[in-house]
DNA sequence: CTTTAACCTGAACACCGTTCAGTCTGCGCG
DNA sequence: CGCGCAGACTGAACGGTGTTCAGGTTAAAG
């Protein structure tokens, strides 16, 4: 059996939603595919990028189109969807938030689109949006409700500044 | 040579300051104490209560007495002093948070005191105070002035809901 | 001076990410 | 059909990692 990038990333998932990401090593993965661990860095330079891929995947798959709404509301349903998505996988925030940490423009950019939308100036607007994705990645375990009351309490402190 | 404990961590501590997290491995730090590896088990059970006990020790040079003084003035000067306290070491916001994933409630305990002696109902001062934590721990590379700005929207929204 | 507990050795086990020269194989082109 | 080629993979190694443990050493207390 001879396989893509995508097969791999697909796999990848699998093994992560089964095993967890500590069990997640390149062997593993290469032994789940029935080949050599060096094979796989013929489709990503290095475990950093798989895990990257990973995450894009994972977005991809739990991203949903815009919608018009008040930016309270589309903010809100931004991180629902960022926190849902998230939550479809083991360990998924974990995963995520460490890609995050290379890459932190991709997440933040449509949260300051909103805000600014919302007439933030350009400084609220970024540190509200960086605010916000940190606030999501690290409440992966949270109950819903606690995870809704946190959400309003940083809501409120953004609708104080906006009016 | 022979050491005890606090020598120990001690030494990790100058391993971490000199070469970051990455760097600090079993091995690494037995032979900077030139002793063989195996000798760290005698006073850690593992690498993670090493971990633990590095980032106790940080987080207890950093702490000050409690002062008396209005509720959003104390919540504030515990998140600056938790932030002083894990900037004055090398990766010492990620080794805290890869701690209080385990431990979560030792670190959030005196800022929930505050909400609740702020009048704050018990799941407010859970929520709230789980929020800043996450907060402080996430916002260690980002610049005084966005920190400044991000505590302060958490902090309106707190006080919208505290009057 | 002896006992005892703390500390450490030396070696091994089972993993990990990564590299690389060489080999296989499926597919399009002539 | 056969050829060539690029993408996929092998097999083996390198230098790391955390962890275990039977046995040896050493400092200090009685």
């Amino acid at each position: 059996m001879r396989y893509r990038r995508a097969d791999v990333v697909e796999r990848a998932i699998e093994v992560l939603d089964a095993h967890g990401l500590d069990a997640l090593s390149m062997r593993r993965l290469a032994t789940d595919l029935g080949v050599q661990p060096g094979a796989l860095y013929h489709h990503f330079t290095n475990k950093d990028a798989l895990l990257s891929a990973i995450a894009d995947e994972i977005l991809r798959r739990g991203s949903r189109p815009a919608e018009i709404a008040a930016w309270d509301a589309e903010v809100q349903l931004l991180c629902v969807g960022l926190r849902d998505a998230m939550r479809r996988h083991r360990d998924g925030a974990v995963l995520i938030a460490q890609v995050n940490r290379a890459d932190a423009e991709a997440l933040e950019r449509p949260l300051r689109a909103a805000l600014e939308r919302a007439g933030a100036d350009p400084d609220l607007a970024r540190v509200g949006a960086r605010t916000l994705v940190r606030f999501v990645l690290s409440h992966e375990d949270d109950e819903p409700a606690d995870f809704g009351m946190a959400l309003a309490l940083v809501l409120d402190g953004l609708r104080a500044r906006l009016g």
